[in-house]
DNA sequence: GTCTATACGAAGATAGAC
DNA sequence: GTCTATCTTCGTATAGAC
């Protein structure tokens, strides 16, 4: 099946934007990892390297919006914010602070002009929205609950961050500590 | 001066991290924009760009450290947040969203070793601590103080990277907001 | 301290055979 | 669809003159 090594390299590609930025991201690592064929590279992606950081972008966008929209729709917020910190942190660990998150990679790829950053962009929007829209229920003003999920957002992919250039779990842990005191405070019912 | 040559580089690699981060930052980047001669560059910097990026990433790990410092000096927290956020946006607006935290480039520099990674670290510990010890004597606990510090950071920095990519101020103004308002929760006197 | 020249390797991309 | 060979560009790094 030719989409079976396509779609291969897409989460390969995701991978390795994780652990090593999008421009370490090269052919070669892609091939080595997801074993794909060479000689098939320009076949699958006649616009190169640009656009296969592109679709593992929206690729890890989508799974992303996907684990969000799942974990809200059988949790109430707080216990989902529960679950993604759970899973990061479990990431970080599993990884020894090896692996980040694809798309914060992604939105800070230097080339000029870059899909990728713009993919970024959208899925950063997208998982406010959908977090947004599930807080508003339980808050007085819709303004305040795109703000708490931008904070979220932002909060939990800083930590990210923090923890693996500090090498320790404390910044999530803390992060997400004070993200539910937050939200139990700031939901109404 | 000899050492002039060499403190325009550190910052010029400092810019250019940040811009785009630390793989782009290139000799002949970094050379072209600092006018500094290509002749010198092993002269100043033996070990390379190892070396280079590693004291640029210290240097902006300690301006930022007393920026911090001093913010937190002459004014109360919330100030100080306040004047953070202004200050990014106003950098945010005059880059037309191309630049960012060096010190984050730096902690995602994909090398092995990585001195810049080592160094990010220690900057973003020394920030939380210096925050954390701003806040003590306005809370209840030790432990409540670190959270927030943590918090702060981790958000600030997390919003910094969606607006970038939204190419909009709007995650960094709302993360700044619920900053405040958290802070004017959480401190006691 | 700074110059020029050059070695070396990595990576993206293309061409043409099978 | 996949292979091999090759081109080109770029970036780090070194050597040796001035």
């Amino acid at each position: 099946m030719e989409s079976d090594t396509r779609q291969r390299m897409i989460e390969t590609a995701a991978v390795v934007m994780r652990e090593r930025g999008v421009e370490a991201t090269s052919f070669s690592e892609v091939i080595a990892r997801s074993g794909a064929p060479r000689g098939s590279i320009y076949h699958h992606f006649p616009g190169g390297k640009a656009q296969l950081i592109e679709e593992a972008t929206r690729y890890a966008g989508e799974y992303t919006a996907s684990s969000i929209a799942n974990a809200l729709w059988q949790d109430d917020p707080i216990a989902a914010i529960r679950a993604a910190s759970a899973t990061w942190l479990k990431l970080l660990r599993k990884s020894d602070f090896g692996a980040g998150c694809p798309v914060v990679a992604a939105s800070l790829d230097p080339t000029q002009p870059s899909g990728a950053r713009e993919a970024a962009g959208e899925a950063f929007s997208r998982w406010q929205r959908a977090l947004a829209e599930a807080l508003e229920p339980h808050v007085l003003e819709p303004e305040r609950a795109r703000s708490l999920a931008t904070l979220i957002i932002s909060s939990i992919e800083g930590a990210v961050v923090l923890s693996r250039a500090t090498r320790s779990l404390t910044p999530l842990e803390r992060v997400a500590a004070e993200l539910e005191g937050l939200l139990a405070g700031a939901i109404t019912r």
